[in-house]
DNA sequence: CAAAATGATACTAATTTAGTATCATTATAA
DNA sequence: TTATAATGATACTAAATTAGTATCATTTTG
């Protein structure tokens, strides 16, 4: 039963950690000293945000990600859905058939009322809304 | 992102079914005869719910499981805790240990809003709220 | 005592989540 | 022009969770 997987958080934390860095351009690098995530995983989660268009990203020396828009307007909901499919919380399929009570079933209907909700709470969340003080692990600077 | 697992979903059928049952004690052997649950899982299933005091049990010909509270009384909140832990929407807890971000993190604080919302919701959600009309798969009688 | 049920428990299989490893390509700067 | 520091692409492995089986013991009824 969790929202977010840990994809989701580590963007989210990367996300964050560019949104505030004084440099525009921030390499994988940069990011693994200051986050605790693994950089092979980090890499790959950045790399899934450039395919998505989350962010904007330069080759070569002095390369890195960059945000493609602001952090107002980046959204939860939207990474979210990019790490782990749909916003949905009951799939209602069974070995790749569904659910046969899917039309009437009465707990399908409580739990599309909760979606719902929390849908338009996700969509909500901002990157602006979750900057706060970031912590730095280890590093010189702050 | 799934609210429910199968065991969770299982239940729920299960119960309703015994609910609205004419015996009061019903065999897990009826119950795979009409929900489309396999047999060994199910019992599986039901075991749980009777040592978690859901379900009574009866032993030896004739016998079967009952409903231990009246189906109003049954809450799918309590049936989610006993199949998939506690109602938290995000562990923060990487390889055992708990995420230093802990107390200041605002993406937290805001999964934490959504899940106050979502667990009062559950709590909410009784068996009787979810009875209908059971589809009977297979069976004779309706 | 046979049959029909649950109790207890251990095991296996499938799926999802988490994370690595490698090699190719690109851009910068000495 | 070449070393270096970056990303691109892709395939692989490991760990954890979810889903489901299998077996044998015990109890109750007839
Ligand atoms: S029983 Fe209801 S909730 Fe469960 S899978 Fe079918 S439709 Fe969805
Ligand atoms: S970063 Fe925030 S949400 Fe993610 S684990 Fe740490 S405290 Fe929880």
């Amino acid at each position: 039963m969790k929202l977010i997987t840990r994809d989701t958080d580590y963007a989210v934390r990367a996300l964050c950690f560019i949104a505030k860095c004084e440099r525009e351009i921030v390499p994988v690098s940069e990011l693994n000293r200051n986050l605790r995530i693994p950089k092979p995983f980090l890499r790959k989660i950045l790399q899934i945000l450039n395919k998505k268009g989350m962010l904007k990203s330069y080759k070569g020396k002095g390369g890195g990600f960059m945000l493609a828009f602001a952090p107002n307007k980046i959204f939860l909901a939207d990474l979210i859905e990019i790490f782990q499919g749909s916003l949905k919380l009951n799939k209602c399929i069974f070995k790749k058939r569904i659910c046969p009570d899917i039309k009437t079933c009465k707990l399908k209907k409580r739990i599309d009322a909760i979606q719902k909700h929390v849908i338009s709470e996700l969509k909500d969340i901002t990157l602006v809304s979750l900057l706060g003080e970031t912590r730095t692990y280890g590093a010189k600077g702050g």
